[in-house]
DNA sequence: GACGAGACATAGCAACGCTATTCCATCCTC
DNA sequence: GAGGATGGAATAGCGTTGCTATGTCTCGTC
């Protein structure tokens, strides 16, 4: 039961927030769906008025990036299943996999994450699913099998070229096949441009990108 | 003078065509200059009436898709000012740069190349991008610099993490400064998974790019 | 010189995001 | 407990969007 003793200033009352998040999961839904996230629609299929979507987050753009955070809150999650182990480079591969599988599971609602047209509410939550990135790389330097680089330099060049695969594949520019193909390719470079070792890097690559695809 | 002797079947008259390079090309002035791209605005900007978008695209995906084409022809442009040398990796580095430049100045033009809601009028211009990576790639693979690896993937990942890097600041994710500061690593990167010398494909990857930017 | 095809201009359609207004439930004050 | 105030929700309507139907006008053909 809500107490307004315990919440002077009741920021969002539970009952608010019923309604927010099922405006935001009908938007996801309908993304998935492959269906027009129109005001009117979305909010007769969550079952509210469309001025809703105004008193909840001003609007249409509001509303996106909702969504916008939701997508990433969602990478988070599904990134947050690699469990590290005691070979970072493994890991990295295997984030790369598991990044690559979130995106083309959920392909409208990755490209709206990156959708720069609307702000995030909370902009640190996409840290979430670059800090994981970060914490491999800086293992693998500490461990000594990078060379002592920045290890937020060789994760943004992993999440740069994994971005580029994956939209591109989105895009239809190139086949689904290519994601399979290229991603292990492209974390191996990138792992070897931050001073691996050859032979390691591709065992470590090949046995993390299974093990992320798979989880 | 149009001779209707020549062509009994007169596929884009002259006039014809004129209209139509004429949306095009305010089409892709509106966006550069960060105007939202409607159909009346864009009539009344061409001097034409909203039918004329019809009669000669077929309604506003239409006229996209000619924008579509259009950002990949000036690609192709701006990658043919890129004359190989000797070094293939040097070119590689160097088409790179010119990609990045290519997108950064002309941003929503960019990303209109890759939506894929809209069809390319004719798909294969969009090749006219990445022959010359695939051109360099097979000279690096011919001079020895690579391992026996097909050219084609090469190129592909080069274009993967370029498309990414650039989305990625596009986007406002990363900053500016990152095209410089990835960039070049990320395609030395994958030169080194292709199996090119470290001290030669750092040497060449900085020289090239340098050049590719210049340009 | 009449005919027919193609392109243009105008008017109007449904649907879009958004806002103003009204209604109503809830909560605080006395 | 009753009355006033606050704020979210529903309805109606605004301007604009992409698009289509209709009329007109020019050009090429027989």
């Amino acid at each position: 039961m809500y107490s307004s003793v315990m919440y002077p200033r009741p920021v969002p009352k539970p009952a608010d927030a019923a309604v927010r998040t099922a405006l935001i999961e009908q938007a996801a839904a309908m993304l998935a769906a492959r269906e027009p996230v129109t005001l009117r629609a979305l909010a007769g299929r969550a079952g509210t008025s469309t001025m809703a979507v105004y008193t909840h987050f001003g609007g249409m753009p509001g509303l996106w990036g909702a969504v916008r955070q939701e997508g990433f809150v969602h990478l988070a999650a599904r990134l947050a299943t690699v469990h590290p182990t005691d070979d970072p480079v493994h890991d990295l591969a295997a984030l790369g996999a598991a990044y690559a599988d979130n995106a083309v599971a959920h392909p409208l609602l990755y490209r709206a994450m990156f959708d720069a047209a609307v702000d995030l509410p909370d902009p640190e939550v996409a840290d979430g699913g670059f800090a994981p990135l970060v914490a491999a790389a800086s293992r693998a330097c500490a461990d000594g099998r990078f060379d002592p680089v920045d290890p937020v330099d060789v994760a943004t060049r992993l999440w740069a070229a994994g971005h580029g695969l994956v939209l591109l594949v989105l895009s239809g520019v190139l086949p689904a096949e290519a994601l399979r193909a290229q991603g292990p390719a492209l974390a191996e470079a990138v792992c070897l441009g931050a001073g691996d070792d050859p032979a390691r890097c591709a065992a470590s690559v090949r046995s993390g990108w299974s093990a992320g695809s798979a989880g």
